[in-house]
DNA sequence: TGCTAATCGGAGCGATTCAATCCGATTTCT
DNA sequence: AGAAATCGGATTGAATCGCTCCGATTAGCA
């Protein structure tokens, strides 16, 4: 019951993304250096995402990537399902067909999807623009990511 | 965004443990056949459900375990709890705190808690019992488990 | 117009976690 | 007291995931 280490850094990045280069395009090594995450796996969520149709990356010297909507328009769910892919918290629960081989009438799979939907709607209802409003948190305001290599 | 295949497994013992064994004593191996999961698989969910207090067994010949509270009072976040430990889809999205190596103040964790609550809540919202009533699914009745071995 | 430099994109390797299986400890019935 | 049947923990193997490196592509500049 926990989502990949990816799509957690994904969502860090994005959100730093929204808040620094809104509008104006920045390159993968700046929001490395901004969020602390290693260059190459920035560059592998760049990829991901630009391939989702989140991002736009431009190549060649000088290029970069935008946003390909604005932050209001993007939802925790979008870069999830681009690093991740589609929600499914079991084999069975989503909406397509799965290879179940085992004979008998189901009586859990119909909660499981009404389980799923729940997930993916606490998902969607937070946006990249709520991420800048400023939760505070008295407790423990540090950033999510845990890098051991930072640790050691 | 996947629990494990014990939890979804553990889900399914229990939800025929409800139906079967409502009261009286049942064993491993009758559920293994009635659900078509591996006898060792069986046994293993067995001994992590009742260290989570969730069943509670008898040994020795003629033994067994039966459900230490009614069906009601089982949620599916209990059974996942019990195989996967806490629900938390991030390090940092349980309320305890985790090791966090980078600095500078965190944007995002407390829309995580938020999630991760939400998500909680609705696996807490269904029970053993719900699961007894059926739920049609005129696509696919089928069973949820989807064992390599039994496709072979 | 050719060259250089900086970036994205994909392929490969290592490590960790997970799933499945086996064997021993414990207990009740005969 | 002996034997059988069960739960409980430990071990092995596999698969996925996370991380890193290298090549392809493109804009800028002389």
């Amino acid at each position: 019951m926990r989502l990949s280490s990816l799509a957690d850094y994904a969502v860090v990045l994005m959100s730093a993304a929204a808040r620094h280069c809104g509008g104006m395009r920045c390159n993968a090594r700046a929001l490395a250096e901004e969020t602390g995450l290693p260059l190459p796996t920035a560059q592998k969520l760049v990829s991901k995402l630009s391939a989702a149709g989140l991002i736009e990356s431009v190549r060649g010297a000088g290029g970069g990537f935008r946003l390909s909507r604005p932050p209001a328009a993007i939802t925790l769910a979008d870069i999830v399902e681009a690093v991740d892919g589609p929600i499914t918290i079991t084999v069975c629960s989503g909406d397509h067909a799965s290879d179940c081989a085992i004979e008998g009438s189901c009586h859990v799979r119909p909660h499981w999807q009404i389980v799923n939907r729940t997930i993916r709607a606490a998902l969607a209802g937070v946006t990249l623009a709520s991420l800048g409003q400023h939760i505070p948190d008295p407790k423990r305001p540090e950033h999510p990511i845990n890098l051991k290599r930072t640790v050691s």
